[in-house]
DNA sequence: TATTATTGTATAAAAAATATACAATAAATA
DNA sequence: TATTTATTGTATATTTTTTATACAATAATA
């Protein structure tokens, strides 16, 4: 949320945001980025960034992803547009200006921003889904906090950022097989279990371990190399790794 | 195409449209509807509409719907955004002023219509299929005609609308058996034939009969009624609807 | 009454998805 | 060293879904 910095005086599109439903994983867990911003209320909201005149819109959505999670090639797809004419941040502002009388005076200036923030806003989302222990998750001017919840423990947002998660994680599912390799979730070399057990965390079910490999091998994207000795009591699994 | 009625000076969000892909159905044949501009040159483009500051998203699309098609409660669908920085009306405008100089003389307002209209625009996809019979398309007062064209004889048309219906059609096709009743093409009872022809339309491919009425009984959407006979030298179909 | 075109129904065949069985490890441990 | 343990690879059985084929039942016509 860049969003306080004088946007009203730069080179924007006007009333569009771009909303990232940032995914993790990690531990065979899904999780989603949110911050959280530095005002008294508890104020939960995507990361989310305004479409600057020379970016393509998944240009200024990378943008947004590379800031928040500091990796440069992200893969991310948008999913849906929100754009009910009743969408805007007031609600959301006068509650954090009443919470917050003593660090947010009158003035000229945040007038014109409040006026700015305050219009309709049509939201373009998107969504990623990365590894968590390749990412350092940044907070931005605002944010008191930037964290990885649960898929399934999200904290109260505002907007309709709540229905925005649900909607990414619907696409997620339905898109996962084309996307797996993608995401670059995975080692450069990695079992049959590990994959399952990314797909088993991202549609939130398990699956039966000798059909899953057979569904994923007809996928035809993998190819088997040597095995890997993993120094558990039990046969080693063959590794695999993306065809090129 | 109401673009040119000083859009620059109403209550509009800027630099957004919505694009409609209209398809219609008659015949057995899939369709699209698309305006031609009354200026030399052979400018075809979807129609399009402004988002007005009071309305959804969905609403602005409605209205373009409704103007063209001139049908009430029309059944839409957003199905993608189209936001390159480069996507602007720049070419098409200049090509268009250079073949019709004697018409358009440059002027204060004009000036600043160019000005408006030649920014980076932002397009919400959104497709319909409507019954042909039940249309009568409307010219906006920029056109000079407006018209189905089969969808495997698409004009040229202007920017990235050949792309836009290109991906509207997959959508469609992707989403049919769920949308078959929304679309509100078959009369209020109907024959399998009947049902089985529109699919094929759609999908641009021929059923095996058989399965076909399998298929689609399976969807457990319609209830059958009593024998339509027809005067035809066979056996009379059965009638069906959709149920409640 | 025989012919014709098309429908409704049944069923066979093929393919895909799902469930189950079991031998083959790789290390720990007895 | 033999036995135990947990998990893997492979095969196969079962079920479900999809696709193909056969054919009798019309409703009018010739």
């Amino acid at each position: 949320m860049n969003k306080m910095i004088n946007p009203s005086k730069q080179n924007l599109i006007q009333q569009i945001t771009v909303d990232c439903v940032i995914f993790g994983y990690e531990n065979q867990k899904l999780k989603v980025l949110i911050p959280k911003i530095n005002f008294k209320g508890d104020f939960w909201a995507l990361p989310s960034g305004f479409v600057s005149q020379e970016d393509d819109i998944d240009a200024a959505a990378r943008k947004v992803l590379q800031f928040r999670t500091g990796i440069e090639d992200i893969y991310l797809e948008q999913f849906s547009v929100f754009g009910k004419a009743s969408r805007n941040h007031t609600a959301f502002l006068d509650k954090l200006l009443e919470l917050n009388e003593d660090r947010l005076r009158e003035s000229e200036q945040n007038r014109e921003e409040y006026l700015w923030f305050t219009k309709r806003f049509i939201a373009i989302g998107y969504y990623a889904l990365v590894d968590i222990g390749k990412v350092n998750p940044q907070k931005s001017a605002i944010d008191q906090s930037i964290e990885w919840h649960d898929i399934n423990e999200l904290p109260t947002m505002i907007l309709d950022h709540q229905e925005i998660v649900e909607v990414a994680l619907h696409t997620l599912r339905s898109h996962i097989d084309e996307k797996i390799n993608a995401f670059n979730l995975l080692p450069e070399t990695f079992t049959m279990r590990e994959v399952q057990d990314v797909y088993e965390a991202v549609c939130g079910r398990t699956f039966v371990r000798t059909n899953f490999q057979k569904m994923i091998l007809e996928l035809n994207v993998l190819e088997r190399l040597e095995k890997k000795y993993t120094g558990a009591a039990n046969k080693a699994p063959y590794l695999y790794r993306f065809k090129k």
